[in-house]
DNA sequence: AGAATAGGTGACTATATGGTCACCTGTCAA
DNA sequence: TTGACAGGTGACCATATAGTCACCTATTCT
């Protein structure tokens, strides 16, 4: 298995992204800790984590019995930067910037 | 299933990727000229290009028999804003900076 | 019109993946 | 030092996914 299949892999499952998105708002969590937040049991989060690990989407650090993760976004600019040149760039930042304005518009919450 | 799910259920796959990959390089390809390239019969093809088409990664355009395929960047930029923020950007590419110069130095060819 | 060409559908099989459980190891604190 | 706590392993089952095939439709060219 490639490093990029290992990646992409990683991220194709919900749950494994919404712990990444629980390590975007705060790193440096336990395996308790994001246990507490998703409805399924300690081993099932464990395997996405070790998956997310593998995957070098997740790093570690050991603290006496617990495991703190960290976010790394290096894996995912590099999907970036693979399907986006400077030329389409420019292109996708004014059609999400357009897309912003008329959805503050349509619906000004 | 979300959007996002079918996004990156979408690129999960390495056919799939390899797909995009040659829509970077060049856009407006058949079918017919995407399957040449793949070692799978035209039914595996067209299957993991209707996946891409679902997701919005690929848009297409019909031209009398023919069917063009295109490449659909937003999604990607869509991945990437989700879990690199401004700050975030500054690391990442700081090391993905460094990490080209060291391999530059390792290996000039 | 009729043959060749480009694309499309539904059913099927083998394999990969997500989730759970019984059981085990290492660390902390009274 | 012993009990509670955080984390870890291997086996297991149900479902999802990749790939193929027989068969079908629409367009082009002579």
């Amino acid at each position: 298995m490639t490093d990029d299949d290992l990646i992409f892999k990683a991220l194709a499952d919900k749950t494994r992204r919404f712990l990444l998105d629980l390590l975007f708002q705060r790193d440096g969590r336990t395996l308790k800790e994001l246990e507490s937040g998703l409805a399924m049991t300690r081993f099932g989060v464990m395997k996405h984590l070790k998956i997310l690990e593998d995957a070098g989407l997740v790093v570690t650090r050991r603290s006496g019995r617990e495991k703190l993760h960290f976010l790394n976004a290096v894996p995912i600019r590099m999907i970036h930067d693979r399907w986006i040149d400077k030329y389409r760039e420019r292109e996708v930042e004014a059609l999400l910037a357009l897309k912003a304005e008329l959805e503050n518009k349509e619906d000004p919450s």
